[in-house]
RNA sequence: GCGGGUGUAGCUCAGUUGGUUAGAGCAUCGGUUUGUGGUACCGAGGGUCGCGGGUUCGAGUCCCGUCACUCGCCCCA
């Protein structure tokens, strides 16, 4: 079809979109930023194999959706289809293992060959934050805090829940799968055509299928509960209770798994009945084998992601933009005036608009199109007495001021 | 990759059992108002009816294909 128009699942960002962005983003690191996170932002291609030995190969992203090139020079490069993988591919690449923990926060494009969706594009965007370093339960509660502190900065505490499991760790996931694999063998004629195939590449997706055939036949399933070794069992309690001592709301959901390989022990998602089918907005977990996994040392990591399109689009509505204030010379003399007043309201802060053509009434009402709170008038009769009209434009009041008062007259329009 | 829905003006949408110059509201532009916006009134511009083919004397309307958007499945943030 026509190139006029932007690749399927892609979308230009501006006005109230971008502003809702920005602020997802800018809060989010704000919090981060005092619990310790520094930014970081690693490069949107890396090379294929970096996402392919950290999500695992029979993984759907993996599998059917990225987006996966050829470079002049025969390298074989992806478009980061989520951000955990560049994370610890530069962990170990910047020769930082020696310096845990170490705790990121990032944000940017990710790119996922799929079908469009609600709150689904193929160029979408995330926020998350990954701690290096630290195997103790302590680094899941406040990974999970932080999260739950961002949501509810952004004023969403009330439109999400709180889901966690524990998918122990590999002893423990290990003798589970089995248990599953052999109850859901028993019964494979009940079960849907999409989950006869998950049996032997993810049998734990099982159980949060939504068929209705494989949601009865999941109900007598062994539960990972009756799995967890002492180990695993304690530091899910520890994780829980940490939560608990800080009045962090959440459920316990045995059925949350995670579609990742390298995910272990604590897995959690915050999630809303809002957006339809794509009710996952935060989702993480503790991910101890991915580092050697790539050919690091071995270290433990806990983080996780949030797409920043879902949270946007559950965001109340923001705060109005400052107002400008617009500058109105009638003439040309008066447009030479009107150039250095604007100059040194903008280098004393305030928010201007001078246009760019018209008579004082097109000017007049371009200043209410852009929601100025006040006109700064100059005429012949100003320019004779070296004065500028204040007029306040939602009342209509005008005064004459000084022009060299303005920045003070004006200051309560800042 | 699979299934459903929808494509008419910049935006939101009407358009009868197929019928001759395709409409409305909002937005835009101009005027009433050559130093005063918002309100009101008057007027104007703007459409290959997504695209291609077919049926018909005649297609925005019916049929086929195609593209796009959208919702769901899968998967995921």
């Amino acid at each position: 079809m026509s190139q006029l128009q932007p690749i399927k699942g892609t979308h230009d960002l501006m006005f109230e979109d971008i502003r809702r962005h920005r602020h997802v983003e800018e809060t989010s690191f704000e919090i981060a930023r005092r619990y310790g996170y520094g930014e970081i932002a690693t490069p949107v291609f890396e090379f294929t194999d970096v996402f392919k030995r950290t999500l695992g190969d029979t993984s759907d992203i993996v599998t059917k959706e990225m987006f996966t090139f050829e470079t002049k020079g025969g390298d074989n490069i992806t478009l980061r289809p989520e951000g955990t993988a560049g994370v610890a591919r530069a962990f170990i690449s910047e020769g930082l293992t020696q310096q845990t923990p170490l705790k990121f926060f990032y944000r940017g494009p990710m790119f996922r060959y799929e079908r469009p969706q609600k709150g689904r594009q193929r160029q979408f965007h995330q926020i998350g934050v990954e701690l290096l370093g630290v195997a103790t339960p302590q680094a899941d509660v406040e990974v999970i805090a932080l999260a739950a502190h961002i949501l509810g900065e952004l004023k969403l505490t009330g439109a999400v829940t709180l889901e966690m499991n524990s998918l122990g760790d590999t002893e423990s996931r290990a003798a589970y799968r089995e248990a599953l694999v052999s109850f859901f063998s028993a019964r494979k004629d009940q079960l849907s055509a999409d989950s006869q195939e998950r049996l032997t590449r993810n049998p734990l997706r099982i159980l949060d299928s939504k068929d209705p055939a494989d949601k009865a036949a999941a109900a007598g399933a062994p539960l990972f509960t009756e799995y967890l070794n002492d180990a695993s069992k304690d530091f899910f309690k520890a994780v829980q209770d940490g939560l608990a001592a800080q009045n962090i709301a959440f459920k316990v959901n045995p059925a949350l798994v995670r579609g990742l390989d390298y995910y272990g022990h604590t897995a959690f998602e915050f999630t809303t009945d809002a957006l339809g089918a794509q009710g996952t907005v935060l989702a993480g977990g503790r991910y101890d084998g991915l580092i050697k996994q790539m050919g690091g040392p071995p270290t433990p990591g806990i983080g996780w992601a949030a797409g920043i399109e879902r949270l946007s689009m559950l965001l109340p509505e923001l705060a109005a933009a400052a107002r400008p204030i617009a500058v109105i010379p009638i003439g040309d003399e008066e447009g030479k005036v009107a150039l250095g007043i604007t100059a040194t309201l903008r280098q004393a802060g305030f928010t201007v608009d001078l246009g760019y053509s018209g008579n004082m009434g097109k000017r007049m009402t371009r200043a209410n199109k852009i929601k100025a709170a006040v006109a700064v008038i100059l005429g012949g009769d100003e320019m004779r007495e070296g004065v500028a009209t204040v007029r306040n434009l939602d009342s209509g009041e005008q005064v004459k001021v000084p022009q060299a008062d303005l920045a003070r007259h004006l200051a309560g329009y800042k």
